[in-house]
This record gives C-alpha cells, structure tokens and sequence, in this order.
DNA sequence: AAGTGGTCTAGACCACGTC
DNA sequence: ACGTGGTCTAGACCACTTT
C-alpha cells in the first residue's frame, strides 16, 4: 500500500499509463477497480473515476459496469485533426493570403450534390473560389450552400472575406462529416491551380449541418506536395 | 431563475450548445461564469464545469481563469479520425484480407529515414509489405524498424502475421506523428499496385515511439478511390 | 443479488491572470 | 487584491450487467 496524499488526476493517469507500457498491465487484462485503486493510490474515487474516464474517451481502455475496466487489446489509433480555416492555413505556413471568385450562381444542383445534403432537387447556391497563397495558387474550392439554411448569402459579396469565413462567422454548425482522398487534376482544375492535368491531387470533402439542415457540402483540392499533419 | 434540479452534466451542455447555436451567445461573446449558471440551472457549480470543460476541449469555447469563459470566435474544426490496423481496414470493407511481405532487410538506412525517426545513422529492419482485399493489391506499406526497440523483431516470420500486427501486439507505444498528402505512382508501386505510374496515390506516413524512443516509421500507399472518412 | 462504473452534491482550497 | 476557473474530497444514489 503506497497511500500518498493528495494525487492529482494527472498524476494518477501517468500512473496508470506507465503501467500500461512497461508491460504490467497487458492487453486485454482487466485492472483494479475505482476503489482499490484510489486506496493504493491515497486519493478519492472521484479522482481515479476521472483518471480512469479520460484513458477511456483515448481509446486506451474499455469500462463496462459490472465488469470493470481493462487495457483495450488492439487499440485503434485515434488522429485529432485540426482544420482550420484557409485563410489561417495560408499565414501559419508563412503566405500572404488572397482569394478570387470563379464562379458563382444559383441553379438546381446536380443528383450527386442533392445527395451529398440529402435534400431534394433545389435551388444552390454554387460557388468556386481559388485560394492563394503569396499569389500562387494554393487550393481550390468547390462549394454548394443550401440558401435557405444561410439568410443573406446571396448578399455576400465575398471580396473582402471568402465564403469559407463568411459562412463561419454568420452560419454556425453542429455537426458534419469529412472525408481525405486522393483524385488526378482535371483539366479545369488544373489550369486554375496551374499544375498539369492528371497530377495527383488532395481532396477534402466536407458538408456540414446544423441540426439536421444541411448547410453546405465542398471540395477543397490541394495541389500535390501539400501535407495534413496531426499527432498520435 | 428557471431553478430545476438534480440537471445532468449532458443535459447543461446541450443548453449551453443550443444557446450558442440559436446566437443568444455570439462568437467571441463572454458566457455567464460557473456559479451563476449553476443557480440558473439549479445543479452544482461541478456539474457545469464538466459541461463547460467538455465545450473546451471540444474546441467550442475558450476559458481562462479570471477573464471567464467565452464563445471560441473563429472555431478550427477538428476531425478525429480512427486508424484501425489494415485488417481490420479490409475486413470492415467486406474484403477478405491477405498480406505478402515483399522486402525484408536489414541496412544502415538514409538520412531522411534517420531523420524521421531522429536517430543517428544505424542499422534497421527495413520491410516492405503489399496488404490485398480479395487477392487484389489494397495498400503498400514501406517501413523501418529501430531494432534495438522492437525486441524479436528481427526472428518474427510475419507469414501469419502482418509487421503491422506483429508491432501493435508486442511493442506499445506511447506517441506519435502522422501526416496526410496525396503523391503520384512511382514505377515500383505502380507495378506493386497494379495501376498506372503516375497515377495519384493517397499517402499516411507515421513514425511512433514509446517514451521518446523512436519504434519505427512507415510510408503507406492507398491508390485512387481509398476514403479516410470521420465526422466533426 | 451483488459488484462495478457513472454521476451528482456541497464544500473547500488553490492557481492563474487581470485589475 | 480579487474574481474566475481548476481540482480534490467524502459521501451518496443510481444504472447496468453479470452471476
């Protein structure tokens, strides 16, 4: 019994940790219960409850009531991506960040467009804005927003602030999805990002809701050479 | 005073979201300190500091002691993506999953491999493996190992078992980096791959180490048509 | 029926950062 | 100096799950 007073939740969770990677505590095996461990440990339960809750939420352990807690046996590798807005990735690497409308127009959107906000054939609004990084092209934006979910998008200019910002800033989200791949340039996205048709590209799609109304669904294209970088 | 009782902690944060979602608080806007909304809600000041702490590390708020907590103004949306191991990859495709190691040596290896994993220059396990879906090439795997930390390594077959695997179950790890671009098809991984040179390639490099001790680290190929999907 | 985690409470002290 | 969040405690009750 090694009753120390006053551990810290951090403290306890390196404990716990430690234990977990030198091996004493394998995959798979279960590991004391709340209160064992916060008599071993000289602290209250709450504390090793909390300890014990953030290695659950890392995917590094499994509780079930009842049952007790044990080191998950094949943990699954969990990313915490970042992803801020352009503007931000733009002057965190260094650039001077500009922006340019392509296109933009109200019209029904395409059945692939529909389906991606899982609403009926409507009117969109379609916007393709290049993003710029110290004048170089930087990415490339595809984007439907769904005008009814969004008042005064069809006032926005978008000069002065893209889409992407404006569409923070005015229209909050809930929830949403994303999805990384990797596509060959077709021959308009390639002009626009002045790299050969058929190179490799990055491409991140996201639609994003609030509540269950779809707000808007894009495509962003990253020119080869572009990294999305996180830690384990 | 809308004074109920015994609120749950999910129950107050679901409040705090909608207020924040319907604009009664506005990014960048300070929010009511902990007492006050604990007398609003009619629960213990610990109650609304969980909600409020999930908020945080969730990225829609900010707090700071003394100044208070506030609406977070421009929010970076954070995605976090689980990475299972390749079989599991394959297998929750609906693929039936084999592997074949085509490469295994070990070498003194290039500065930009010693550089990744931030060793001085030294001999490796250098692996490369070709993962398949049903007998067709799914992703392949370059990989160095740091010998010295991988005990057995050097005697495992990994016939049966994928370096993958073989590493998950008998070298734990503590931390790590990973990164996301797209590249195009070399000669040798086209071929491996079975698809055209050039043809563009989603990339995931990933070096892992267990307490500041370098494991390894490992370039993987996914051609066209692989998704990384998450939700936000 | 019983054991284990999940959560809430009321109170307390502390640490940080602004005033 | 003081207000705010950060955290710990001791105790309690509950919910889920297995025995």
């Amino acid at each position: 019994m090694t009753a120390r007073q006053n551990q810290s939740h951090q403290s306890v969770q390196a404990e716990l940790l430690r234990r977990i990677h030198s091996g004493e505590w394998t995959p798979g095996a279960f590991i004391p219960g709340e209160v064992e461990l916060a008599a071993e440990f000289g602290c209250s339960r709450t504390t090793v409850n909390r300890a014990l809750r953030q290695l659950a939420d890392s995917g590094i352990v499994e509780r079930k009531r009842k049952r007790g807690t044990r080191v998950v046996p094949m943990p699954i590798a969990r990313a915490t991506l970042e992803i801020p807005i352009i503007r931000k990735e733009v002057t965190d690497r260094g650039g001077h960040y500009t922006h340019s409308v392509i296109k933009r127009e109200i019209r029904t959107a395409p059945a692939s467009i529909n389906a991606r906000l899982q609403l009926p054939a409507q009117e969109l609004l379609h916007l393709q804005t290049l993003h710029l990084s110290d004048s170089r092209p930087f990415m490339f934006e595809d984007r439907w927003v769904n005008v009814s979910a969004a008042p005064g998008v069809e006032d926005a200019s978008f000069e002065s602030i893209s889409p992407n910002e404006w569409l923070v800033q005015e229209v909050p989200y809930s929830d949403g999805d994303i999805s990384f791949s990797a596509c060959a340039a077709d021959d308009s996205v390639a002009e626009l990002l002045e790299i050969r048709a058929g190179s490799p590209l990055f491409l991140v799609e996201r639609t994003t809701r609030l509540y269950q109304t779809p707000i808007t669904t894009l495509k962003m294209y990253y020119p080869e050479g572009f990294r999305m970088s996180s830690s384990l």
